[in-house]
DNA sequence: CGAGGGACTGCAAAGGTTTGCAGCAGAAGT
DNA sequence: ACTTCTGCTGCAAACCTTTGCAGTCCCTCG
């Protein structure tokens, strides 16, 4: 039913090949036979057939994008971005959706190869050597995640938890949580980790709860949790779960940020909407997506050359495997409150250096529940 | 470099098309040939390419998912419910968004339609000609539309809105606003319809305000607008609009619902977790996106016979075009309190049961706004 | 005037798979 | 023993493009 390149060559009296690189290859073709031909697909509605042209040329014009969890506001302008990005370079998006599960990620990786230019693994679940493994079956970009010898975009989480706890400790918070998040997750390693420093290096407490899931109610069920840790600030994995942690905490009378303060990560839309607005840290979704469509393409070698945020890693011998990390920033809304260790001293935050109980942040004790992640 | 069916066949000593058939008809292959077949691809790690099954089949087994906006919270419940149900089936998705232009979705059924089975248009901003013209291009099941002539699901906002009026004037709200959503919107024109009825039918006033953008900005910008009509209960578009006015009635130091009430309609994650919680009116999203995959599928020949909610139309000559109508429901919550008509009759917010403004509860009667399912 | 070259265009193979048809062996029926 | 199935497998065409190669025509240069 649709029209092929044969009606359309039979329509302007020209052979198929002629057609086909009116197409692909304007400038070989006579600028009458050219018009000639247009006008005929045009009014025949011809569209080239992206199927066959995938055959023969190995190259589909498509990417695909694996996500965790769509429903979480996260990804949303990520995928957004990407999708975008992506069409910006006549590319066009498969989307899929794990539900926070690696086999679903592994498998979908193999139905996704053989229809795709590369995939975009966007906050994976499963262990990097898979991942490695998988690459050698179509191309890899990651995000949120580094594996080595692949191309990858990363938020700089490591900093933005740092920024999170100093500005808590700066508030005089001295016993401090942790909300982590999924096992499995490359981010909430990092978090854990920059945190966990950060807060030895202010000399205060911080107790790690998780994993956990990464949604609302991950946060909403631990909110007994926290309370028993007599953390007077709490950072989470990210802005859902803070989010349902206030809940909780509401629930359990407690205030924010008067009894206690809540810094989310990410910094989605909703976290301006909550009462009270959370203080969180900025990830640049948008521009991860951006970017790592930009990555897929130019090491394809199809898409343009410029590749735009973010120096780029180090310059292997041809594959220039680049690594870009995106910087995060702290977003201070109204969840974060001065801490109980600096009473009335002054008004204003800071309340820095004081020696205090000496309390050991030692992770290793902190983590009642289970030891957050393990490396992979 | 991926195996081919070709190697397969070499490796296992029998034609190709022996091969094809061990995965495409299983019955019709020896059960020894088979198992040798199927060891052969196993270690080759072959997987048959499904661009050149389209290429001979004309069934890519792919779908199109067009959207207005990736971003707005409405859309990815939608997004994973029909990504997993097109899955399960052995489909994969494309999506795309549209930034609400119409030019946009023209363009991307037109790029769409020869690597898609069908696509799934969502909440479409397009003139109803235009997509019936498309429709004669690519299968197309629309979302949150009607359009005579194609398979349609709907969620019956109508009723949404008709309920959350009658919920309003019950509480006392003689002076009503109903703040519109994007051009071009049948949800839009539909709850602006039932909401007028309705209002009327209560001898309430209802002021309409619009269009606007269906975003939180576009609620916001609004509020001063508001308050200008002297309305003392608001129907909005949808739950972003909704929570946007909230922030900016709050800003103009009205107080919702002691000064003003406020219903959203979708119910939204987002809706349960502002400050008051939104009343609104839930609409089956997921349901929807799993639906129009059914549907599609169904239409497609393809996939499995049974469809799932919804009992289907009567059966046409053939092509039984349903339209499937998906059920609403008011969720009440905290943004909405009594009226300044109805001063110190009684505490609570609701008045339920109270004989009052003639309320059925008669669930035929309810039912009275459209047959759930209608055949064309 | 002849050779060389440039600008187009046609030819045909190739890409991986499905599928109608034909072939084959062995079993069952008469 | 001869036919008729049945169950399985091979053959080759077809799907729609792209692309290297070769051919044609005409123009230009020597």
């Amino acid at each position: 039913m649709p029209a092929t390149i044969r009606d359309v060559a039979r329509a302007s009296g020209v052979h198929i090949s002629t057609v086909s690189r009116t197409f692909s290859a304007p400038h070989l073709v006579n600028p009458e036979t050219r018009n000639r031909v247009l006008a005929s697909a045009e009014s025949l509605g011809y569209r080239p057939n992206r199927a066959a042209r995938a055959l023969i040329t190995g190259r589909t014009h498509n990417i695909g994008l694996i996500i965790a969890d769509i429903a979480n506001p996260f990804f949303p302008p990520l995928i957004k971005a990407a999708e975008s990005q992506a069409r910006q370079r006549d590319y066009h998006i498969f989307i899929a959706d794990t539900n926070e599960d690696p086999a679903t990620e592994e498998d979908l990786v193999h139905a996704l190869a053989k229809q795709v230019d590369g995939v975009l693994l966007c906050s994976p679940r499963m262990s990097n050597s898979l991942i490695e493994q998988l690459s050698r079956e179509v191309p890899l970009v990651v995000i949120n995640r580094q594996v080595t010898g692949l191309p990858a975009v990363v938020m700089d989480v490591g900093q933005g938890a740092r920024l999170a706890i100093e500005h808590l400790t700066g508030l005089g918070h001295r016993d401090l949580a942790l909300l982590a998040g999924p096992r499995g997750s490359w981010t909430s390693r990092e978090i854990r980790r920059s945190a966990t420093a950060a807060a030895r290096a202010a000399e205060a407490t911080l107790t790690v709860l998780g994993p956990n899931p990464p949604t609302e109610d991950g946060g909403l069920g631990m909110a007994e949790q926290v309370r028993r840790t007599g953390a007077t600030a709490v950072l989470t994995y990210n802005d859902l779960m803070a989010i349902g942690l206030m809940e909780g905490l509401d629930s359990l009378g407690l205030r924010v940020p008067l009894d206690i303060s809540v810094v989310g990560i990410d910094d989605i839309a909703l976290s301006r909407l909550t009462r009270p607005k959370l203080t969180t840290v900025a990830t640049p979704t948008a521009a991860a997506g951006r970017t790592a469509v930009d990555m897929l393409l130019q090491h394809d070698g199809a898409a343009s050359a410029r590749t735009g945020r973010g120096r780029s890693g180090s310059t292997d011998d041809r594959r220039t495997t680049a690594q870009v990390t995106l910087q995060t920033e702290l977003v201070i809304r109204d969840s974060t409150g001065v801490g109980p260790a600096a009473p009335l001293r002054r008004s204003g935050p800071a309340a820095p250096a004081e020696p205090g109980p000496h309390s050991h942040p030692d992770p290793g004790h902190a983590a009642a529940a289970t030891p957050d992640v393990v490396a992979s």
